[in-house]
DNA sequence: ATGTTTATTGATAATGCTTTTCATTAAGGC
DNA sequence: GCCTTAATGAAAAGCATTATCAATAAACAT
């Protein structure tokens, strides 16, 4: 890894947030950076891509992976804390679900195994009433 | 796109199936060839990633998308038991830990907004006591 | 069995996202 | 302005996956 990022403020990093912020979905590291180009702010595409990843470190954004294998990114909605994704398999519609059951399961498995300072990732995946039925219709 | 595959039964597809069978975890495309080689079955890597595209097609098993972007496979019918893994964040000692808890909220929350087919990853991360004591003895 | 058809294989090349490298630029502090 | 070094970015490297295409071998007919 390099040095730590985020200890000076450049006018990429902030075009790379404020274009993040304009946009209320998730964008893949290139899509952010062609929406800059367009826009006229000339980021270049490693500095999205390390932009994102900071962005992501501090818990500032929200990151997950498409089923193309492809990282996207968006800005979270309710700082209001750790939450997790309901995502369309199919078109990648997406609730954001509190789960304070699942922090206390998980500090508490956690705490029965002797481990500390506990994370975890959770995401889920289903089918949107959308596309459920647009494939039920494709049956007949 | 090319051909579909699956009207011919070959000793690839089957030893692909096979190794798959075997694991009762998520594979990688790239483990499972390796897996194959090991025990003397010469699959190609193509193949590999062709029969598990036709296996996941025809629903025979599961994919999802770790966190690197790799697509890993699991043989589907997981009567085996869903489980997750408490993993340590600096020796990687890993606990399998069972989530029926999760998976009823899972189910709760994704029917309440609609979702159906539902499918999910969970992983728990810390610092396994060992660690955990090693780094606060380094403390003094 | 033998031949014919064509699905399947697999070594290699190509693709595409992401990360490294490293020389250059520019924040922040003096 | 000057210095230090974080940050940038063009180009190269890395890595999983997919496309190519000549060679192989199922399935089926003869």
């Amino acid at each position: 890894m390099s040095a730590k990022i985020g200890q000076r403020s450049t006018k990429q990093r902030a075009a790379v947030a404020a274009a993040l912020a304009e946009v209320d979905d998730f964008r893949s590291a290139q899509d952010l950076h062609d929406v800059l180009r367009r826009r006229g702010d000339l980021v270049g595409l490693t500095t999205v891509y390390r932009t994102l990843q900071a962005l992501t470190d501090s818990g500032d954004i929200d990151v997950l992976i498409n089923s193309d294998g492809e990282s996207i990114y968006r800005h979270c909605g309710q700082s209001a804390g750790h939450h997790h994704h309901l995502v369309c398999r199919k078109c990648g519609r997406t609730v954001e679900v509190e789960g304070k059951a699942i922090e206390r399961w998980t500090d508490a498995i956690a705490h029965e195994h002797g481990y500390s300072d506990i994370t975890h990732t959770m995401e889920i995946f289903g089918l949107c009433p959308a596309c459920a039925r647009e494939s039920t219709e494709a049956m007949s």
